[in-house]
DNA sequence: TATATAGGAATGAACATTCATTCCATTAAA
DNA sequence: TTTAATGGAATGAATGTTCATTCCTATATA
């Protein structure tokens, strides 16, 4: 159907152009543009650009979510979960650096931290396996006791500095990096 | 005098407009109104919005590094000084929580990629004390044998993550929990 | 009085959004 | 089978708003 194409273009134009040039680079005329659509057309799709930005953000956390459950198996340890976790976002970022961009920037802008608080209010309702994980780890007495917000940081800190660092060309990451890196997240999150 | 008096005011009402709505919630026309003073005046202090940001980031950075040298001696081991320097940067982010956002917009805007690819290439002269720190560890064999953007990245990506947080509401990191994110954070950067 | 400083209205550029018009596919009529 | 009619979709010029910056007037200082 030419209707989803049109609005696939539209959210991929806005992707490129906000991940390379902030939201401030990306005037709704530029995205037209690259979308090959007229200006006035976005508007069929989206009621306003919050809410393309929203609902792009929506499309990547979805299109991230099944990534990282690829091959992941809740029967396995802890530790292993993690680095499968762990891998699985490094390598995504890595190669999709346009999303890592876009969801960078939306994290750092009012969107985002609207977007967390609700979550952390329990507003949305999707699984959250990074929760789910640390909270057995906790229970298990494998990693320290600490609140889930400081494991987050711990865990999730280094990677997401360290793919930007990757994708700004400070560093070259290949998978023994990659592998290094977890492994160090994992000894800060140990007891 | 005066002149420096306004110059402060007008700095200081930029840097609560930004931190607290972001650039974009920063219109000269507010930094103004704020400061006290009439629009036009802070063209009389600062060629431009950009260099009225670059000097007002200038400005923390220096305030930062002081406090970050408060009680510093170069003398003490590599964990010891790597405590010290992480629990100043985590009080000062928690008791400066205006600095703190400030820093985090300007780091992840266009201004702070360039400025962070100039120092990358050595194009500013100040002197670093992570890299200083680091850079005995590895040589003492304290660290883990890793590029120094990655011992960055475990260093420091987890206590801006929780000092985020803080700010944000997620958590409240009093000096105990302070003492055990800083600790983790060697845990994953010690050999 | 002459000179420097401050103020804020005026300016013009950039932008999101709207809307009158055009286009096109589908269906109905001939 | 051709031709006409219909209505939803697309368009992009026009609109109104927001902003950084300028410039002229008013005020303070010397």
């Amino acid at each position: 159907m030419v209707k989803l194409e049109k609005r696939d273009e539209i959210v991929r134009a806005a992707l490129e152009l906000i991940a390379e040039n902030g939201f401030h680079g990306a005037p709704m005329a530029m995205i037209a543009e690259k979308a090959g659509v007229g200006a006035g057309t976005i508007y069929r799709y989206f009621e306003n650009k919050d809410v393309l930005i929203n609902e792009l953000y929506r499309d990547l956390e979805e299109r991230l979510y099944v990534v990282l459950m690829e091959g992941y198996s809740p029967e396995q340890p802890v530790k292993e979960r993690f680095i499968h976790l762990g891998t699985a976002i490094l390598r995504y970022c890595i190669s999709n650096p346009l999303d890592f961009r876009f969801l960078e920037q939306f994290h750092n802008s009012p969107y985002g931290v609207v977007y967390r608080r609700d979550k952390m209010l329990g507003k949305t309702d999707q699984k959250d396996v990074y929760r789910e994980l640390f909270e057995e780890g906790l229970f298990r007495q494998v990693v320290k006791q600490l609140p889930m917000v400081v494991l987050f940081a711990l865990a999730f800190g280094p990677l997401i500095t360290v793919a930007r660092d990757h994708i700004l060309g400070f560093v070259v990451l290949d998978e023994a990096l990659i592998g290094q890196t977890i492994a160090a997240c994992w000894d800060g999150l140990k007891r």
